[in-house]
DNA sequence: GGGTTTTTCTGGAACGAATCAAGTAAAGCC
DNA sequence: GGCTTTACTTGATTCGTTCCAGAAAAACCC
């Protein structure tokens, strides 16, 4: 699929264009918010031998690039999401580790704002809602 | 220091008064949003030998009880501080990890509304600004 | 104070996620 | 096609954290 999109992307970026590369951007764009086990996976039933170094250090510069967002939410491993550039937050099932995206609810660049800085410079507001999914609230409803 | 009150909190959560467990509840009132590691040392400044094991148990029960709050920022280790059921939120400084309490920005309980829920149940909404501190500013002011 | 329950200690071993290091392969410019 | 730079491979290592088991100590009920 649109490996030519992935393509014009890394190139906008100034980075080679990989096998590798593609892969990742490619799996990332079907499956939103999977660790970096998942993508492993995915990058080597679409390519065959992938080292996971290789893809560590894919998601590294990807990241670095812009190009992915890495998202952590405690306690839990790193996810990524091809979705940048558009401060859109995400809602987390406490009891599956599920992840929704969740556009942002004040405005454009809303939660930048602080009540109090205390003298940082902030540049980003991230929220993480915590809660039960659907399945889970339907599977066990009181836990 | 207030010993009497970490060991009236303890009494009012069911749990057993035990010199580690105060101490802990001391460390973290005293330096707040420090690492499992500094707990330890601070801890044993205070107590002498205390095994790294009773800290990580004495954390997780504090944790589960309510007594402390986990906060575990993006590549960062796990945190703790006794501050607990306020919403209140925090700033963390990409560079050297420097972390501040701010008060919730919307009134009492109110980034607790996302603007889509997607069937989830949400119970808490925590807000992460990243940015830079007056300190870092400072020495380094374009990185 | 005695007895029961819970916690802590010792000293490991084990874990998974992520990183480091040095050599090999591939991408892209000419 | 050759050359330089950048990416990938291989294999080992770090790090925070959890788990283990039995023994010893302390907390709390009476």
């Amino acid at each position: 699929m649109a490996t030519r999109e992935h393509e014009t992307r890394l190139r906008a970026a100034s980075l080679r264009v990989t096998r590798p590369r593609v892969a990742v951007l490619a799996a990332l764009q079907e499956r939103p918010h999977v660790d970096t086990e998942t993508v492993i996976e995915m990058v080597r039933t679409e390519l065959g031998a992938v080292s996971h170094q290789a893809v560590y250090d894919v998601l590294r510069v990807l990241s670095d690039a812009g190009l992915v967002r890495r998202i952590q939410p405690a306690g839990a491993v790193a996810r990524y999401e091809t979705r940048v550039g558009d401060n859109h937050h995400h809602v987390v099932c406490r009891s599956c580790g599920a992840i929704t995206d969740v556009d942002c609810a004040v405005g454009s660049a809303p939660c930048l704002t602080a009540s109090q800085d205390h003298g940082f410079v902030v540049d980003e507001a991230e929220v993480v809602y915590w809660g039960t999914c659907s399945d889970c609230a339907t599977a066990r409803p009181h836990e």
